[in-house]
DNA sequence: GTCTATAGTTCGATAGAC
DNA sequence: GTCTATCGAACTATAGAC
């Protein structure tokens, strides 16, 4: 007895205490982050404890207590940073609905599209975004389910939103176009320096800004121009 | 002495006879062909020697055997497949160029989209579109080379191309065109499923000209409306 | 909470019989 | 060419001292 399984106590953190001391060093939230960008960078199976261990300045068993295995590490990621996010495109998305009647088709792609890429303004938000791009990439994600938790859900709102904002397009012309955003997107996100590498600067890839304008400006080009016939 | 490592030799198949019997059972195949089913969905790390063997039913050292390391095995297959789908793609861009002075921007895409889409049509061409859209869109994947050597030069005359079709567009504005359409490839190619589930069936990946159509339609709409500002 | 030490497994790769 | 057997290293995870 007094099972080794039962960890979700800490989502509480110092628990035992009002007030911690001059914040011990965030060991979880170290752990995390060094996570994040191995797992980023090299993939889930690319990356071992150990590495995880050493980046983060810990001992390996300690990754372990904090995190039971490997997997819930690597799906507490998500679940660490996948709310601050998803409330985000809420929001931005509400905000759409709320402005009444008439749906701007640059708008709702705006917001489709400007939190994505503005992850990149926020510390570890270019790995978040990265290891976003890999999960939704893999073939073999559907086993551990957190694109159909977190991601899913908004898609297809924002989805409905879209087809909407459409009503003369045929609904399926519409998700094709949605698709080919997300992949954009997906793309962007992954960021692996084949948009650099292959228009040799003539993408600004390394500015927020212009991505923006640039992926709304096409993809409103494009469906407008399908719409004309 | 009479060191392991000079294996090139074997490319030429059996060597010391003329005439091989029924065909003795093509194992070198059919390792391939399981280490790229295998890699395409679990990727590089994912994957062991050893689950390869086992789906190609010989004994892990026999895969060793014909080829030196993981990594070489890996390597292989993308010299293996490259060949032929990179001929096909120079063989469209050369019947472009040939059809005279007035590059059409639908011939132009169809010749980008259609070799890549057209991969299923082949056995274990689903598998290797997938793995060239893993291996893309992996942040690691440079340390490799794959895609810079196999990938990158083709790109850039298919971009040049493009380029010239659309005179009168901002270089720029085409770079970001391709890229978009890039990505779109990749993700068709990548095929997770993600497409037919939040379209639920709008979206008929399955058939490879409606893919092709859609894509390019889409394609030329938003390349034709940033002409027209 | 943090650490050392290590159990138990799986990995890539090799040796050597046939 | 094909196989069995196995080495040494790396891996995930656990035990237990502090």
């Amino acid at each position: 007895m007094n099972d080794v399984r039962r960890r979700k106590s800490r989502l509480k953190q110092p628990q035992g205490r009002v007030r911690q001391p001059p914040k011990s060093r965030d060991t979880r939230g170290a752990i995390l982050r060094s996570a994040e960008a191995l797992f980023a960078n090299q993939g889930l199976h690319g990356t071992s404890i150990r590495d995880i261990a050493v980046d983060a300045g810990v001992p390996p068993a300690l990754v372990l207590y904090y995190f039971q295995t490997k997997d819930d590490l690597y799906q507490e990621i998500f679940r660490w940073r996948s709310k601050a996010l998803g409330e985000l495109r809420e929001e931005r998305l509400a905000a759409l609905l709320r402005s009444g009647t008439k749906l701007d088709l640059r708008q709702v792609l705006d917001a489709m599209v400007r939190p994505l890429i503005e992850l990149r303004n926020e510390p570890g938000g270019v790995a978040y975004a990265r290891l976003i791009a890999r999960e939704v990439s893999d073939p073999s994600e559907a086993s551990r389910g957190i694109i159909a938790k977190t991601l899913d859900p908004i898609a297809r709102r924002f989805l409905q939103v879209l087809v909407d904002a459409v009503p003369d397009l045929p609904e399926s012309k519409v998700h094709w176009a949605y698709h080919f955003l997300i992949a954009s997107l997906i793309w962007l996100m992954a960021n692996t320096g084949r948009i650099q590498r292959l228009s040799e600067g003539r993408c600004n890839v390394a500015d927020p800004e212009a991505v923006i304008r640039e992926t709304v400006e096409f993809f409103v080009s494009g469906i407008e121009g399908l719409r004309r016939g």
